[in-house]
This record gives C-alpha cells, sequence and structure tokens, in this order.
DNA sequence: AAGGCGATGTTTTTT
DNA sequence: ACATCGCCTT
C-alpha cells in the first residue's frame, strides 16, 4: 500500500474481488438501520449507474458517506480505487470527515477523494508530456490569466479599451468549460471577440505552454484530451476506479460531464448525487441538462429519490415547494416531512432598504434574547442570505452602528487578495527565475522606480537573448541599459533573487520520499531548508513588508496580518515548492472567526448550509429575479433565479423571513420597487403577512391583502406605516432599550480623538450619544458606531510584523 | 514614474 | 453611490 506506481495498480485491480476482501482488515461495523428506504437504496445499489436525487435537507452526504462505507466494509472495492469527487474543498472535507466517522482510518486511503481540480491536477501532473507541458507546471489564477490576455491584446494590435481582456478571459473560459479545444470552436462562435476570439485562444494556449502553466479550465480539459487521444491510459484509469461517485451533479459542467463519462465507461459503476431544483450556477458554466439527461446518457440508470426532509418545519417546505413548482423541465421531487410544528413563513413589506436593515436587526436582537415569545436562539443560528452581495452594506453599516456582531460569508478569498498574490509571486520567483509572470507582478512592487518603459527594455532585452526576464533583467543591468536609479534598483533586486534562490537550491536534495508519489504521481527532488525563515527574509529584504507598515490605509494592518497568516501556513508544507504545488488549489476563506455572530451571505454561498432562523431580504423585481439574469438568459435565467429562491427557503429549519422594500438605493438613485413575482408564488396559507415594526397587528390579513399589498406595494396605507407616521418617526431615532449600556466604552474617548474602525478606517470623534461614539470618518463620512468597535489611532498604527 | 481626476459600469463565484 | 480604470498632469 505504500507504493503507487501504475504496474501496481493494475495488480491490484487484477486480484479476484473475494480473495481481497479476505485479506482486508476488519472493518468498524456502521449502522444501515440509520437510513430510509430511500437512503438504503442509494446505498445498497452499488453496481451499475445510480442517480440519486437528494432535495434540500434529505439526508444526501449520509447517503453518499455511508455508500462509500458499505463498498469499502463489504469488500467491493479498497479504499485507492474509489474516485470521490466534488466542487469544494470544504465539501471534500467534510466527506473525508464523515468517512473517518464511519470506517475509521481506513478513510486515509481514499487517495481519490477530492474536488474536481484536485483529482485531475494529481493525474496530469503523471500525464502532463502528453500536452505537451512538464509535470511541475503552474497553475495560474485570474489575475495572472487576465494579465497574460492583456499582452496579447494588445501584441496583436487590438484595442484593449474596446475589447477588454476580462471579457476575453470569460469567452476562452467559457469555451473551455464546454471543452472545446480552439479547433473545436464552432462556427457559430467564430464571431466572438472581434473575430479574434479563436486566434487570440490559440496564442494564448500556446503561451501557456511556453510559461509551463495551465489555467483552472486547462486542468479538466487536458484530462479530457489526453483521454480521448489515449485510449490505453483511458482504460488503466477505468479499471483503476471501480466506483465512482460525484456530489453535486447538477453543477457539473460539460468538460467534468465528458471526464466522467469517459472514466465511467467501462464498468458504468458511476453514482451521481444532486439536485436540479438546485443547480444555481449556469452563469458559469453548469448544465442542468447533465443530470436531466442522464438516463439517456447511462441507460439502465437506477434512479433513487430522497424526499423526506429532516431540516425545516412543513410551512417552509410548502412555501419552497409552491415557488419551485412554477419552473418547468424539472425531474420532479415532493419534499415532505414527518414535523407538523412551526410557524408560517414571514412576509413583510418595508418602505425602503435601510428600515428593512433596521427591522431585520432588531428582530435578530429580539430573538436572541428571546423576547418574541420563541426560545432564545443564539446569533449563530441566524442568517441573512441576499442576491448580490451589495445588499449586505445596508445590514453591515446597520449592525456596526447598533454592535450586533456579524459575520460576512464569502466575499474576497484569501489567496486572492493583492497581499498574498503578491508575496507568493515572490515565493515562485525566489523558486523559479523562470516564472516571467512573477517577476512582472513584483518587479516594482514596493516602487522601486521601475515603471512601464523600464519593464518593456526588461521584456525587449529578454526577447532579444531569449532568455527569462529575470535573466533578461541580469543582462539589462550588465549593460546598463538603463537610467541611474532604476539600474541600482534593478540590480539590487537581481542579487536579491540570486541569493532567495541559493537558499532554496543549496540544500541537499533528500531522498525522494513516498508521499510526494503518492500524493500527486511524480516525484520532487525535495530539498531541505528553513522555508519559513527564507518566507520571512523575502518579504522582509524586498520592502514589502515595509511598504505596508508605511501604509497608511485602513487596510495595511489587516494586510500584514494576513502576510503573518501566510508565513504561518508554510508550517504545513516542507518547502516552498510543495507549498506553491498545492496552494493554488486551495483557494479558501479565511478560518472561520469565533464567537456567536449573524451570518450574511449571498444566496449561492449558502448552498448547503442551512440556520434555524433565515431572513430573505429584497425580494424585489429586477434585484430578485435579478433583471441581468432575465435579460441574458430569459426564461432559463429566470428559472434559475427561481431555484436560487428555493435554495433560500429550504436553508431555513424553523424561521424563515422574506421582505421586500418599496424603495431602494439603486446606484445611487432611488427607486421605486415592485414586490417579487416569487412573493406572489408564495402559498399563502402558509404564509403570515406582518408589518414593518415587526408587531404581528398583520396577523389578520387574509390571502386577499397579500396579494393586493404585494401588487400594489402599498405599505404607506399598512398598520405600521401609519403609525409610523402618527409617532412622527425619525430615521435614525435613537432607541433607548436594546441597548447594552458599556461603561468602559465612555470613558476611553473624549471628543477629537483620533480613532480608527475595522471597517470605516480613521476618523475623529465628534460626539458621544449613550454608548454610541459619533465619529467623523476621513473617507466613509460621520456615523454612529458603538464604542467597543473603535480603537485609538495610536493603538491601530502598533501592529508590528 | 507616480499621484490625482473624470468616464465608466456595475450579479451570482469555485477551482 | 461607489469603486475601478485609464488618462492626464506634475
Amino acid at each position: 500500500m505504500n507504493d503507487f506506481s501504475e504496474e501496481d495498480a493494475f495488480e491490484a485491480a487484477a486480484v479476484p474481488l473475494s480473495q481481497r476482501a479476505m485479506a482486508r482488515p476488519a472493518m468498524p461495523d456502521f449502522d444501515l438501520d440509520g437510513l430510509n428506504p430511500a437512503q438504503r437504496e442509494a446505498v445498497e445499489t452499488v453496481n451499475g449507474p445510480v442517480l440519486m436525487l437528494a432535495g434540500a435537507g434529505t439526508g444526501k452526504t449520509k447517503a453518499l458517506t455511508t455508500r462509500i462505507a458499505y463498498l469499502l466494509a463489504t469488500g467491493n472495492a479498497q479504499p485507492h480505487e474509489i474516485l470521490a469527487v466534488t466542487f469544494t474543498n470544504k465539501a471534500a472535507r467534510e466527506m473525508k470527515l464523515r468517512i473517518g466517522a464511519l470506517i475509521g482510518d481506513a478513510q486515509e486511503g481514499m487517495r481519490w477523494l477530492g474536488t474536481f481540480h484536485s483529482v485531475c491536477v494529481k493525474q496530469l501532473r503523471r500525464h502532463a508530456e502528453l500536452v505537451g507541458l512538464k509535470s511541475g507546471f503552474t497553475i495560474l489564477d485570474t489575475d495572472d490569466q487576465i494579465r497574460l490576455m492583456k499582452q496579447l491584446i494588445e501584441a496583436a494590435g487590438i484595442d484593449a479599451k474596446r475589447w477588454p481582456p476580462r471579457m476575453l478571459a470569460g469567452i476562452i473560459d467559457a469555451w473551455k468549460n464546454k471543452a472545446w479545444t480552439p479547433d473545436k470552436v464552432p462556427a457559430s462562435d467564430s464571431g466572438a471577440f472581434d473575430y479574434q476570439g479563436v486566434p487570440l485562444y490559440t496564442a494564448y494556449q500556446k503561451r501557456l505552454r511556453d510559461l509551463n502553466a495551465v489555467d483552472f479550465g486547462d486542468i479538466l480539459l487536458h484530462m479530457v484530451t489526453i483521454f480521448q487521444t489515449h485510449p490505453d491510459i483511458l482504460h488503466q484509469y477505468q479499471r483503476w476506479f471501480r466506483y465512482i461517485l460525484v456530489d453535486e451533479y447538477q453543477d457539473t459542467n460539460v468538460a467534468q460531464y465528458l471526464w466522467l463519462r469517459l472514466l465511467a465507461q467501462g464498468h458504468k459503476n458511476i453514482c451521481c448525487v444532486g439536485d436540479d431544483d438546485q443547480s444555481i450556477y449556469g452563469w458559469r458554466g453548469a448544465e442542468v441538462g447533465n443530470i436531466l439527461r442522464f438516463e439517456t446518457d447511462f441507460p439502465g440508470a437506477h434512479v433513487v429519490r430522497l424526499e423526506e426532509n429532516y431540516r425545516s418545519t412543513p410551512h417552509i417546505l410548502a412555501a419552497a415547494s409552491s415557488v419551485i413548482a412554477e419552473n418547468k423541465d424539472r425531474l420532479g421531487k415532493t419534499l415532505f416531512t414527518s414535523r407538523t410544528d412551526g410557524e408560517k413563513v414571514r412576509l413583510t413589506g418595508y418602505w425602503d432598504g435601510d428600515e428593512e436593515a433596521r427591522c431585520i436587526g432588531e428582530e435578530i436582537e429580539a430573538m436572541q434574547r428571546g423576547t418574541r415569545g420563541n426560545a432564545p436562539v443564539g446569533l449563530d443560528g441566524m442568517a441573512i442570505l441576499v442576491r448580490a452581495s451589495h445588499q449586505m452594506r445596508a445590514f453591515e453599516d446597520r449592525f456596526l452602528s447598533i454592535g450586533l456582531p456579524y459575520r460576512v460569508i464569502g466575499g474576497p478569498r484569501f489567496y486572492e487578495r493583492m497581499e498574498i498574490r503578491d508575496a507568493m509571486a515572490y515565493f515562485r520567483l525566489a523558486v523559479s527565475h523562470d516564472d516571467d509572470l512573477a517577476f512582472e507582478r513584483v518587479v516594482n512592487t514596493p516602487k522601486r522606480g521601475l515603471g512601464e518603459k523600464a519593464v518593456q527594455t526588461i521584456q525587449r532585452t529578454a526577447r532579444e537573448n531569449n532568455v527569462s526576464l529575470v535573466e533578461g533583467a541580469r543582462i539589462v543591468c550588465q549593460n546598463r541599459l538603463l537610467g541611474g536609479k532604476g539600474l541600482k534598483e534593478l540590480t539590487g533586486f537581481v542579487q536579491s533573487l540570486d541569493r532567495w534562490q541559493q537558499t532554496v537550491y543549496a540544500a541537499t536534495p533528500p531522498l525522494i520520499d513516498d508521499d510526494a508519489v503518492l500524493d500527486d504521481g511524480f516525484v520532487t527532488a525535495a530539498p531541505v531548508y528553513d522555508h519559513i525563515a527564507l518566507a520571512e527574509m523575502i518579504l522582509d529584504e524586498s520592502g514589502y513588508t515595509g511598504y505596508w507598515q508605511n501604509d497608511k490605509t485602513p487596510e495595511a494592518p489587516g494586510r500584514l496580518e494576513n502576510l503573518k497568516e501566510l508565513v504561518k501556513a508554510l508550517e504545513n508544507f516542507d518547502n516552498l515548492q510543495g507549498f506553491l504545488e498545492h496552494v493554488s488549489l486551495i483557494m479558501e476563506n479565511e478560518t472561520e472567526e469565533q464567537g456567536e455572530k449573524v451570518s450574511i451571505m449571498t444566496l449561492h454561498a449558502a448552498k448547503g448550509l442551512e440556520f434555524p432562523v433565515v431572513f430573505l431580504p429584497g425580494w424585489e423585481e429586477g434585484l430578485f429575479p435579478s433583471q441581468r439574469s432575465m435579460d441574458e438568459n430569459g426564461l432559463k435565467g429566470l428559472e434559475e433565479e427561481r431555484r436560487l429562491a428555493y435554495v433560500g427557503i429550504t436553508r431555513a429549519e424553523e424561521i424563515c423571513a422574506i421582505s421586500f422594500a418599496s424603495n431602494r438605493r439603486v446606484y445611487g438613485q432611488w427607486q421605486s420597487q415592485l414586490p417579487s413575482r416569487f412573493v406572489d408564488e408564495l402559498p399563502s396559507k402558509h404564509v403570515d403577512v406582518l408589518t414593518p415594526s415587526g408587531l404581528n397587528s398583520g396577523a389578520g390579513m387574509v390571502a386577499s391583502d397579500l396579494h393586493e399589498k404585494a401588487h400594489s406595494a402599498d405599505v404607506y396605507n399598512s398598520p405600521g406605516w401609519k403609525r409610523l407616521q402618527a409617532r412622527g418617526q425619525k430615521p435614525n431615532a435613537p432607541r433607548a432599550q436594546n441597548v447594552t449600556i458599556d461603561a468602559t466604552a465612555e470613558s476611553a474617548f473624549t471628543q477629537g480623538d483620533r480613532v480608527f474602525h475595522q471597517k470605516f478606517g480613521y476618523g475623529y470623534v465628534d460626539g458621544i450619544e449613550g454608548d454610541k461614539l459619533v465619529i467623523a470618518f476621513d473617507k466613509a463620512g460621520t456615523k454612529h458606531v458603538v464604542a467597543r468597535f473603535i480603537v485609538s489611532a495610536d493603538a491601530a498604527d502598533d501592529v508590528p510584523f
């Protein structure tokens, strides 16, 4: 088991099953009785194609992991003979964890459980030469991709203003998702990008090959190409993977679909799990058709429907089912539950987005305290799910000023941050002076007085001598092709690169270890050196750390913090090379902060999660369903939006509160909004129409009121609105209740203090109101903020590296 | 070469 | 409203 050469894999596969089962160490027993009949069927139907249609909250992961455990325990497969693919690292991690809980350490042997990309990279590193690459190819991120495209567009003499690189990247990415190599792009698409799309795609692929690099789309596409052109290799993998399992099948694109179909062609032991009603990634190439066609693709497929829901109340399920029923082209499932309790789905119309944010904030506080008649709900159990991330702002601003702790899920990912990519570029250069993209990125970061012209000189010199940019820069320095300051800086830069590289390669390469072979299917010479010290040295000597230390923008302390995180992440690897090889595929969000916090995220980010209490604000025409989605994709777009609504509602366990506002600021303009058509699609007998104050005075409202209300957007005449008017309510009238007075906060600051806030940056204290400080921020304007979120500006400056 | 100013285009996001 | 981007000024 400690060698993983191809030959051995063949040997293993050739041994009769019965014998292997006997040789296998006993597995801890696990329990099939905990499954319902449908789940059990999905687990026990091991041979042949199986489509597990798993509605929201029906125990899909349980069935999937139990199926794997069952395959192993019954001796149908060894751990390394199972291919199990997911879309995200998070899903893969959870699956590993849960399989581990079922079968214990044997889980460790599942070398082919991972994301589509991680599994394909593993394969591609073994066969890279078949597509003109070397095994150590680098994986470009989106930023590198776009910079590369920009160069190609300019080289082709195309106006990059009218034809932005971003757009080309999008087009090529879409083509790759459809598994179209440049020669396979159909004539119907030849007009793309001013008829230059295909030639530029060809040029781009050539450039990638020269750089020994791939982008994310290539990872799948190259493997499909290899399988299609090398039947022997395909056959080997077909024998190797006795069983294939796929999570979230409705999200697969054509390239992923082809890859799976090729691998499953032999034995057809493929089990795809998914829910056509939760297909929400059409815009990035996912083909719902893949799941709709499953039975045609795999004749004789066994279809299992998981329809018993263990998550939500009957009202919530009824609401979700009612909305999704409007979609055509469904495989059709009917969720049911044995529960009979629970309150109806709440529907509230607000005057505007600010009121919506304010009332939801109050409702959250009330539920947290349990003053709504419910048992208190922890903040971790509550979430606000929005259609588009800009909707989060209203909530963030409001929650910051009332001191309600929140956490935004999603957003920029750790390895996508500027400072992390800069640092990584330095590491890449230290490992390989051939990395031209990395050189371009950091040659003038921090500023070394090497501007566009200097870079052009370096590029020209490199091209003339047919060497890398680093070597080109060396020649530039030797021949003094650059002016005073720039020359001096560049010379120092090249010397630094040499010094760092010496540290990387001076160390004695140790013996090739088994793990390198196991993990990647290829062999790396792994030098031993203190890579953490080296990384710190690089960041220090390059002046990069100092650059951020001198930066006074509100983001700077956070960026330094991130750099520290990055260096810490190195501890998990033996050297920089190993780190760089793996990290490009682990584009994860930062580790979850602790503490009770209400979550704010997009509907997309919410897929797969669940919360006792879910708020779904902004159900307005144009916003949700998104106008753009409907304009660009018509009915298809609308149906995807509706699936998004379905995903949103089904995240809720106990309470689902949908809301819309009559007025909203859109791109700075106030706009009058109509309630979403999805509001009309809610079943009135499962809905309580509430009024903005959150008091239940609208409970007497019946279905006809709901309809009228929804259509006229007549919140002006709602009891709640009239009451607010009568009160002469001011939008930001301070509320005496709900506020915990923090005595220490008040004394900590006085008027005129220079202060710092995580989100708003620097500012001066203008006044004190209760436990809140009125602060005039340099950039964000004047705001009322709870004192405990404020630190003195001196303290903020004091973030050492 | 680097910082300031007007035109621009605004969904969703993993790997 | 707001941020990003390319161009223009210094």
